[in-house]
DNA sequence: AAAGTCCTAGCAATCGATTGCCTCGCCCGA
DNA sequence: TCGGGCGAGGCAATCGATTGCTAGGACTTT
């Protein structure tokens, strides 16, 4: 409750110890020469004080830091925290801090931040957001090294980690093949979303590399639930024939089971369902519980934080890095063995 | 993409200008007294050279780092990230940057955390978590000023805000009474959730202010939709008649929707529904959507935020501060107009 | 013309910590 | 007894920026 009044400095520490500053120091880092007896000593004053190393003072020589920003281009949201919890962890372990800055999609501000970064002289910066389209670089000709983490920088030369949607698509796609689909039909997005075209395109190209094609043309919309209820509707009245239903995201996959349990289709029996990000609430709330791409976000968020470190320590990776999806498999696409089955 | 070598430092602004060192920092911080002409040299040399004052060795003199740290006990979710949110807001207001740290819900790891600060010469430390528990303090007698939020500390003197989950749980009685419900079921989370307990006991008194009592015993579980449609097969084989259901969580609020539906029982018609949470993609995807009690977490975190500033600057509000929740009405509670009505 | 004012800008100490270099004293050998 | 060698610890420069004090030049005033 009470509340110190200043931090102890290392003359402090040096007087307790009753030894010069420079020797606290050597005492404390394990540099110089010293008896085993005094670096005790001093050891034992700092800890008598509570003593913490002013690191911005240290990073004065050093030079470093040991401080990382993040930049979130939107909002800090679903997508985002995992990528920066991977992040923070892959960081932590190399001893560094992150400062975490929200530029909620106003480049004034995130030209702020960026500002305000450099001032901190944060060792790098990682950039992250909601949404995976290419977005324009932070800045040209930073003094630190930048690693895009989700969504991708249009330079090429910028280092990005990315999920690899086509291939996440093309793998709920074998899936459903595998269980024996073959009149897919997929719900997803708007159109303008990025997302939403990687996913819809890559789908199709696979089913084409089958001989086969999608139930439908894409059914373009929103990421939510209550699109996916009117989507079955809209296949439905359309009179499409379809034994599976490839969903842009999970919200959307759920309004499509409940639509489709409302009417009388059975999932998956009669209609198998994948839905994508394996957004484990919704995923495991559905009913049944849906099959979804995951796309290992926090693995990126590491993969990215480690990336970063390397380039830190004068290894840079440019250009854009794809990183595998994989496809969790649950009950709306598996029919359930059946029960009490010695 | 191109990497600058170094940060320019304010000798290379004085030099490109043509002036000290002292006096390079008095124009471009406003101070000393200097012909305009020089200070217009000096603004246009820092801007040639991308000058950004290093914020490290500033601090060495003013004592103050302008940053704040922000530390979760256990993960960044759900909760804490409006919490965050709020709380960067309003510190980026002040200039102030977030270290963001995450506990993982490890003692060993949080202490880490609190030293890593302590060392970056925080000005101030927000620590939040995703329970409303009480919890042991993070530190005794820390060199810098601490607030709770969300979460609180066991140690009265420290300041903790903290929504008033009971004045919610009675606003959401109050709202079910007001429509005309007098049978009111509670299905809510783990009775060893602090949460749970307060808001069931709220209800339970407000219900009593009203001559009224729940209808069967609260029903405690766990705060999922699964639990939710559990949890009103228990309600209706018990043969307990109710006509409104406080849920402890919006998820549970969506089972219990669900199964309700599944049986025949029209919400809000037949059964009226209030969730907890606010937590609007659950809320509005709801079939009908969901009557729910907000408890304004960005709020929270703008408010600790700002005590936060306030403690620094010398003005501590030691104690607990309880902030109101409010209900958002959707269609679970109300029976929407006649469409077309004129 | 000498002295007093005011304006400008430089000098140098300071913040906290690190580190290369130097000194002091002890021990050993010649 | 004197010098070399070495172990231990102090001194002071350094990192980048800030700021109080001071010096010098221009201008005014008596």
């Amino acid at each position: 409750m009470g509340k110190l009044e200043r931090h102890p400095t290392i003359s402090d520490v040096a007087a307790l110890a009753g030894v010069s500053v420079g020797t606290a120091s050597k005492a404390l880092n394990g540099r110089g020469s010293l008896r085993e007896e005094t670096r005790a000593r001093v050891r034992d004053a700092a800890r008598q004080l509570n003593f913490e190393v002013n690191a911005g003072a240290r990073s004065l020589h050093s030079g470093r830091t040991y401080t990382v920003g993040m930049i979130t281009t939107d909002t800090i949201g679903r997508f985002s925290i995992p990528v920066l919890m991977g992040a923070e962890d892959a960081l932590g372990a190399g001893q560094m801090s992150v400062f975490l800055c929200d530029g909620r999609g106003d480049p004034i501000r995130e030209q702020y931040h960026v500002k305000t970064l450099l001032s901190r002289r944060v060792d790098g910066i990682i950039v992250t957001g909601r949404r995976t389209e290419a977005r324009a670089p932070i800045g040209r000709d930073l003094p630190v090294p930048v690693v895009y983490a989700f969504i991708s920088s249009t330079d090429p030369a910028d280092c990005s980690v990315v999920p690899d949607e086509e291939g996440g698509a093309r793998k709920a796609v074998e899936h459903l093949m595998a269980i024996g689909r073959t009149r897919i039909a997929h719900i997803t997005g708007p159109e303008h979303h990025h997302s939403a075209r990687v996913r819809a395109a890559a789908a199709e190209e696979r089913l084409a590399e089958a001989g086969l094609a999608l139930a439908g043309a894409p059914l373009y919309g929103a990421w939510s639930e209550m699109w996916g209820r009117q989507a079955v509707g809209m296949l439905l009245a359309s009179g499409t024939e379809f034994d599976a239903v490839f969903c842009g995201s999970d919200q959307i996959a759920r309004g499509v089971a409940d639509a489709l349990r409302a009417v009388g289709r059975r999932v998956p029996e009669d209609v198998a369902l994948v839905g994508f990000d394996n957004w484990e609430v919704m995923a495991e709330a559905s009913q049944p519980p849906l099959t979804s791409v995951d796309m290992n976000l926090d693995g990126l968020g590491r993969t990215a934080a480690e990336m970063l470190l390397a380039a830190i320590n004068g290894k840079p990776s440019p250009g854009r890095h794809p990183r595998p999806c994989h496809l969790v498999v649950r009950e709306s696409t598996t029919v359930p063995l059946v029960p009490g089955g010695a």
